[in-house]
DNA sequence: ACATGTGAACTGCTTCACAGCG
DNA sequence: CGCTGTGAAGCAGTTCACATGT
């Protein structure tokens, strides 16, 4: 392959899986920088990762040839491929709607910021709460979310409201020009297509658990 | 298909995308069953789970046949049938090692209870917290998980610690018997394959909008 | 000799389409 | 006739195996 590495010049679709791959390799890759070390293998990676080495390869080889033959990958430059690949190699402008246990708890997180996640605002519908500050960001009216996102800038957005507010939430931030949504409340929204949304459901996380435990047995 | 419905005769392998989506399907009839409708067709649960009949009706036989043909499936019924497949017809006991935000979070969520997930014990190593109340529940030390775990009878560990200590919280529940843990640590764990895990990491999802943002434009 | 990059084979989930039954 | 249940077909992601380059 003739490593085009810009975007531009992505042809085949990525696997949700893929990418999820990636961002693990990516964590690896950090932890290989700090000790030191100048090259990995497909195959250490794929130890750490849980994987196989031909899985790492396939990833990898959706973006482009970034190993030497006979050596492996050099930790430095693959770690920056992998970020820019990510798209994590500027900051992303993160408005959070909802400042309940989940909404704060991202807002203060000092590792979403380092990542490159800077919560640029932070809404909320209780007149108690609108007005106070955390973490520096002053709490505001969620009515005031579209015609702030006139003036502001929003990448990504995150509805940390509960399941009623959901649906209403997302369809602001879709007419404020979000393009991506993080949803946390426990329900399916509807977007447009040209709309991503990821769905944390914990939920579901555990009724899977449950689901294992009662079948354990067979 | 001759309706096997006891766990005793699950022959076929189950998707994990299936169990998910099935208790996304047990959300929908619990709100048409408060809303008094006595039958559902699978065209109608797939519209609201954002999928197809025919993966509806995929996902259901593969536990039997609960519909009548010409009519769809009896609500209340359908409801039972789903809880047990997920094993939501009893309590489990969780154990959450960990009293910070995210184990602090789930032992006072009321939800989590009233879905059969019932906190039996909380866990950490601070000295400060070992010994304060939470929700009716006293913070225990860490150490004595593993000697607690003999008396006491735990389903599910909740590991909520930060990332260095996952792997060793992982061991000691292990060795405590417990089959079943939801990790919420940023790191992978390893555990014999007799044990069920999952692992909720935020900043995968994050950097997968992030993906998907960078490469919106293509 | 060693480890990558990749077409080919394989596996498994999803979609199709229709027979079967109320 | 309507909607389920299900083999068969289709498709996507993973694994295999080896040619290729250092």
């Amino acid at each position: 392959m003739k490593n085009f590495t810009s975007p531009l010049f992505h042809l085949k679709r990525v696997p949700d899986s893929t990418v999820r791959r990636l961002s693990l390799y990516l964590g690896f890759l950090e932890e290989l920088e700090q000790r030191g070390e100048a090259t990995v293998s497909s195959d250490v990676l794929a130890r750490l990762g849980g994987t196989t080495s031909a899985q790492v390869r396939k990833d990898l080889s959706i973006f482009g040839s970034f190993g030497k033959r006979g050596l492996g990958y050099f930790v430095p430059e693959l770690t920056v491929r992998l970020r820019d690949i990510l798209g994590l190699g500027r900051d992303w402008h993160v408005v959070i709607v909802g400042a309940g246990k989940i909404g704060l708890a991202l807002a203060q997180y000092p590792g979403f910021r380092e990542k490159g996640f800077q919560v640029s605002a932070l809404y909320d519908a209780s007149p108690a709460k609108v007005g106070t500050t955390v973490n520096s960001i002053q709490i505001r009216n969620i009515k005031r979310l579209a015609s702030d996102a006139c003036t502001e800038h929003f990448d990504i957005g995150v509805i940390a409201v509960p399941a009623e507010g959901a649906q209403s939430v997302a369809d602001t931030m879709v007419a404020a020009g979000i393009k991506a949504i993080m949803n946390f409340a426990p329900v399916q929204i509807a977007v447009p297509t040209d709309i991503v949304t990821r769905t944390v459901n914990m939920g579901l996380e555990f009724e899977a658990l449950s689901f294992a435990l009662a079948n354990l047995s067979k």
